[in-house]
DNA sequence: GCCAACGTTGGC
DNA sequence: GCCAACGTTGGC
């Protein structure tokens, strides 16, 4: 799960503790969200940042969430088509779970993974939310322990 | 700041 | 349903 650090990073989340992660306005993106269930692990991504990579762990600790930004007229996140009874955008709470020491830089997924493997690098990938093969996953965080 | 690679909108 | 125009994401 990507987010630009700017806006809300990994040390923003160890302070929150847990999170409702709204603002996602892409279908496709929307529907992974959807699949995913309490207890879910989920990696989170620093993005459109000096230093890209995955920055740490977090649980899904609740699913199918409403997002109430999209009916915030003064949020940047607003849906005027979508409505209370019929709401369009769903998303998940997450709960900070860990901060890795060092930062898996984009770089270093490049080097071990293929765009098969990892979605997050291919070149032209947008979404912002990204299923990852629990293969990958696993060696992901054998690499942040190795370190 | 540039631009490739998308996604969305709306006229036809 | 097609597609041009436009908007956004995000790496570089």
């Amino acid at each position: 799960m990507k987010s630009e650090p700017e806006v809300y990073s990994i040390e923003d989340l160890k302070q929150d503790n847990t999170t409702i992660w709204d603002g996602v306005r892409n279908y496709q993106a929307r529907n992974y969200l959807k699949q995913m269930q309490k207890g879910d692990i989920a990696f989170f991504y620093h993005s459109n940042c000096k230093m890209i990579g995955i920055v740490g762990l977090m649980t899904i600790v609740e699913s199918n969430v409403i997002d109430r930004t999209q009916f915030d007229a003064n949020s940047p996140y607003f849906d005027p088509k979508s409505t209370i009874n019929n709401p369009r955008w769903h998303t998940v709470k997450v709960q900070f779970k860990e901060k890795f020491t060092e930062i898996i830089s984009l770089n270093t997924l490049k080097e071990e993974f293929t765009s098969n493997e990892l979605l997050v690098v291919k070149k032209g990938n947008r979404l912002s939310v990204i299923p990852i093969p629990e293969n990958t996953a696993k060696k992901i965080i054998l690499k942040s322990i190795n370190k």
